[in-house]
DNA sequence: TAGTGGTCTAGACCACGTA
DNA sequence: ACGTGGTCTAGACCACTAG
């Protein structure tokens, strides 16, 4: 004997509305029926319905016009959604850091711009290597302003994500990371790290971390070897469909 | 006079709770307040609490248990969102584009096997130069099973971003869009075509595209000058919290 | 058994848009 | 004036978790 799956109803109109989209009965553009004529279509009441085409919404179906209607989205191809901090690319959590350099400094120039620092304040600069697989693979730099009386605590340093690093002594909360992805020819002192020749091209992946309050808190690059890393990501409408209708 | 705007109750419940998490009151794991709680602070019913609730679900706030209760979920740092597609990277839409080369032809063995076709089927290549103020910035490959009786249009070729022009003829919804970003060094016949010397770093875009079968409808790859091309991301997390805020 | 979240009802009133 | 979506009520019953 198998078991019978009761799903709400609420679900099953979400599903019957996509079916209907997918199928071409409604395209991008079109109005729904009305979330009246949906109670009646499904002997249902309001609250009901309006739960049903809130799925929709979140899955980036539909749009509501006050006044007017529910209307088919267009969708968006060009929304990605990609996961990533520097320990993704290392096979081994606890073997693959190497903590080359920890050290409080008076910044240079460039780094005082990017933390927007008054002078004569320090930064905690951090360096790193990844290595997975007895192979270094990555050379990491970061750069935090330095607060009297935060103590550093080696573990932190050497295995948690910057973001996180950065985080966690402040809001955990509203952390904005705003990262850049681009190639870069391989310079000597990195060549040395990573042993490979000059002028090899590197995958750079640049992080800046802002507060709550919009102020820089940290700033770093991450070089890769671009024979062992690669970045992944997927269209943010795919998977948000994919949540929708697992329920 | 200014004009009160009224925010609805439902939207005040999340505010508030949000506010007590970044206060610290209610911390990752905790267990908010039970609904029937809530509904007797704010003087209200079920549903308006439900409702409040369901936006900190949606910003990623909130894990809600059945029979248990609701919790605070800890925040994800490693969560990115990217824009991304072809036309993101010139600055004019008319003018950036120059089509090199539309062909019908046998695939190698490589392509063949990216978008899984039987022998003897025949493949769409499609070569374009993409060309920001004058400077050629990026040379674009892309491939698309034949399908007999498909007219192609040569303004659709030109200007339409990968993705939308393989879901057009097709299923618009459910497409999967898959991509790989890694650094290569520029090879003697992409040297040519974006005016650099071999050996230089370029940031590549991989694309690969899935009908809503699963079928592979589409490969390509986008090859960029790293000194005018890089991509931007910002935490997942950081963009739901600003959706929600702003209503 | 008592408390929790999940679903659902059958209404109500409102602001907005169109004709 | 009428239809639309948006908010909200005051309950109900269910399934799940716990002591």
């Amino acid at each position: 004997m198998g078991v019978m799956i009761v799903q709400p109803l609420y679900y099953r109109i979400a599903e019957d509305v996509i079916k209907q989209i997918k199928a071409g009965k409604y395209k991008p553009g079109d109005m729904l029926p009305s979330e009246s004529q949906l109670c009646e279509e499904y002997n249902t009441s309001k609250m009901t319905v309006r739960q049903g085409l809130a799925l929709l919404a979140q899955a980036g179906y539909l749009r509501s016009v006050p006044g007017k209607g529910n209307f088919v989205e267009y969708p968006r191809y060009d929304l990605l959604t990609m996961q990533f901090d520097e320990m993704d690319i290392i096979s081994d959590y606890q073997q693959g850091v190497k903590l080359l350099d920890v050290t409080i400094m008076d910044p240079d120039p460039q780094v005082q711009g990017m933390l927007s620092l008054p002078n004569k304040e320090k930064v905690i600069v951090l360096k790193r290597l990844l290595i997975s697989e007895d192979q270094a693979v990555a050379y990491d730099v970061k750069y935090m302003p330095y607060i009297k009386g935060k103590p550093l605590i080696e573990k932190e340093i050497q295995y948690i994500p910057f973001a996180k690093m950065v985080a966690k002594h402040g809001e955990l909360f509203s952390v904005k990371n705003e990262v850049t992805i681009c190639a870069e020819a391989c310079d000597q002192e990195i060549a040395e790290q990573l042993g490979i020749s000059p002028g090899s091209p590197l995958l750079v992946i640049e992080q800046k971390l802002f507060s709550a309050e919009q102020k820089p808190i940290g700033w770093g690059k991450l070089y890769c070897r671009s024979d062992y890393v690669q970045l992944h990501a997927v269209s943010a409408q795919y998977i948000k469909e994919q949540k929708l209708l697992n329920l």
